[in-house]
Order: C-alpha cells, then structure tokens, then sequence
DNA sequence: GTCTATACCGCGATAGAC
DNA sequence: GTCTATCGCGGTATAGAC
C-alpha cells in the first residue's frame, strides 16, 4: 500500500524538489538579490504562482535552500571527523587532505559559502546555523581529539584546532574564493606538510 | 596661483566625492544587486543624470569605491606591519591585537570584506586587488620577520605567518561576520596568548 | 555640468480560471 | 494545485532644457 503509483498526490513533491533544484541553480549563480523568482520559476520548469504556493515568499524559498545545500554540502566533509582515530600526523594530514579535496572536487561547495559570507549581514540566521551545524561540530571533534592525545602537549587544544582550520580556511578563501593562486601561490602539499609539523611541534 | 577660489571649478571634484561617500553608504548597507543609483543619487544629494556623468555605469562605480575602500581601510593596520621589529612573543601580540582591535573598532572593515567575498565570483580583479594590496603584503611582511629570526627554528615561515594570520581571520569570521559568538565562544585574549604560544613553539 | 522628465523593462506578489 | 494574466512599483540609463 501507498507504493502505488499515483501521480498526482506526487506530483506536488515532485515540483517542490524542482524548485529548489531551480533555486539552486538561480541563486547560486547570481545571488539573492539578483535572482528573480520568474528565473527560478523558469529554471524549475513550473510557473511563479506554484513558486509561491510551496514557498512563502523569496526570503523564505531563500534561507529553506540554503539550510538544506548548507547540510548537504559542508565543506569539511562530515563523515571524516567520525574517522579522528589514529596517529596524530596522519590523521591531521589526512583531515586537511579530505577538506581542500572536497572543495576543489565540488565548485559549489565554494559558491554556497561565499553567499553564506555575502549575506550573513542580511540573514544572521543563515550565518548561525552554518556555524552551528558546520563549524562547531568540525571544530570540536578536532578539538576534542587532540586533547585525546597527552602526548602532544598542546596546551591549547582548542586553539589549536582552529588555528589548524584556520589555515585550512584562510587557504581556500585565498587561493579559490578571491583567485589569489597567481598572485600569492602556495603548494597545497607544502601548505599541509608545514601546517601539521607546525600544530604538532615538528618533534612527534 | 589656483590657490584662487573657484568654486565652479571645483564643483565636479566635490559632487564626485559625493558621490562615492552616498555609494558607500547604499553600497556597504545593501550590497550591489540591492543598491539602486536613485539610493546613491539621493544619498549624495545630486541628480541621477550627474552620477552617471561621473561614472560609466553602475558597475564602474561600485569597482571605484571598493577600490578606493579597500585601501583606505584595510583588516591589517598597514602601518603596523612595517613596525615589525622586537622580541617575537610581543611583535606577534602586538600584531594580533592591532588587527582585532582594528575590525572590532570600525564596523564597516567587516561589511566591506563581506562584500567582498560575496561579490568575489561577479567581480574577481576586485577580489584580485584585494589579495595583492592588503593579504599579500602582510603575509610576506610577518613572513620575512619570521624568517629573520633564526632561533625560532621555522621551517615554513611563510606557512606560519599564513597560519598565524589564517587563525585570526577565521576567528573574525566566525565570531564576528557570521555571529557565532553566542554559539563557539572564544575569549581574545586567550586566543592571542594561545596562538602566539602555538607559533612560537612554547619555547622561546 | 547639472538638472527634470521619461523611455523601457523587469521585479515580487496575487487574482481568478480550470 | 497549477496555470495565465496582470497590478503597481522601482530598476538602469538617457534625452534635452538650462
């Protein structure tokens, strides 16, 4: 029962998907002010009054897609900061690894925070719930694993967690986000063999 | 000689400053797509006709004033990295604390890097010039400070002063920009105190 | 050089047929 | 639930008077 194919109760869930997937597409390409909702109506293939049936308005079609690409699409790719187990160097190396990775692998990765930082003056709660569901958990399970390790002597373990994502971060945004590679060029291997002696005290 | 008053002649300098301090204000309040020359023509209390009489077009304004923005006010002091001389534990701190203290006391540094990164992919040789006048000429001051100082056994100072700077702008963006200060607390100074601590191999 | 007035277009949002 | 058609407003840019 209910596998039944009936069209039309699916019908509505269908066009919904297809908005956001042409909300998508508009605003990440243009951004929240210069995308019109006949472009995403257009893009999704439906007509603006079913735009505004499913969503209340364009602030509101706005911040529901981008709470769902924002779980979708972190940049540190979640399921590695489960993985935090093993020697430290190898473990570090192979966090940043798999976050410049994911970056370089999807584009839009990039696209959705550069839009997040744009509009974070005009949607506060779009900002907050990145750092929420993105950023805390990254940085303290990074945290929380080098505490774990006495050995290190790391005085400051939550420092030193976002210090290390900091790099990360500030590397990204350098190189990619404001196409500084020409202009201040560094190696991504060079970048994180000296980042993980650097954190680890070059003496493991 | 042109020391003479001439008003008429100066008219056009004074309405173009205008303008630029009317397209600060729309600009750094709305953004690009969201700013209208009617707002800026208003807010520099001239005509729409006399800005474009200026400027070519709304995009040859924007590019103008962020240029000119960029330089004025950058995140890093400029004055304060050519002051880069001491004992390394108090040049660090002191750089630390001059860029924080710089973004917490003008605001508008915070708006203006949010606008541009988030125009970043429409406009890149602004995000271009943004690298190669403030980020590249800082990170290459700290680092040639750092490498200038054989006892502290670097052997990445460029990494370092990346990764020294990379934590202080990644702790600018999440705290300030994207409002996480509720959400990942972190004192200043203990940040500071730590990351000089880290760089510096608790051992100087 | 600077103004007023306007051309021309696209915007967000909704009403009403089906 | 989804469409077409439309409303009212505001957008960029310019023409022409002064």
């Amino acid at each position: 029962m209910k596998k039944t194919k009936s069209p039309d109760r699916e019908l509505s869930a269908e066009k919904a998907k297809a908005i956001l997937d042409g909300a998508m597409r508009e605003f990440l390409a243009h951004g929240y002010a210069a995308t019109s909702m006949d472009k995403v109506a257009a893009a999704a293939g439906v007509s603006k009054a079913t735009v505004y049936s499913h969503f209340q308005d364009k602030e509101g079609l706005f911040t529901a897609l981008i709470q769902q690409l924002a779980q979708k699409k972190s940049v540190f790719n979640l399921q590695n900061i489960q993985s935090l187990e093993g020697e430290p160097s190898i473990v570090l190396r192979r966090f940043a690894t798999g976050m410049l990775e994911n970056v370089m692998t999807d584009p839009q990765i990039l696209t959705l925070i550069r839009l997040i930082i744009g509009e974070s003056g005009r949607f506060p709660e779009l900002a907050q719930s990145f750092v929420r569901n993105i950023e805390k958990p990254t940085i303290e399970a990074l945290s929380q694993y080098l505490a774990s390790h006495p050995k290190l002597r790391l005085p400051d373990p939550e420092v030193a967690s976002r210090t290390f994502i900091g790099a990360l971060v500030h590397y990204i945004i350098l190189q990619e986000m404001l196409h500084g590679e020409d202009i201040l060029p560094l190696e991504r291997d060079r970048l994180i063999n000296s980042l993980v002696d650097l954190i680890l005290g070059r003496s493991d």
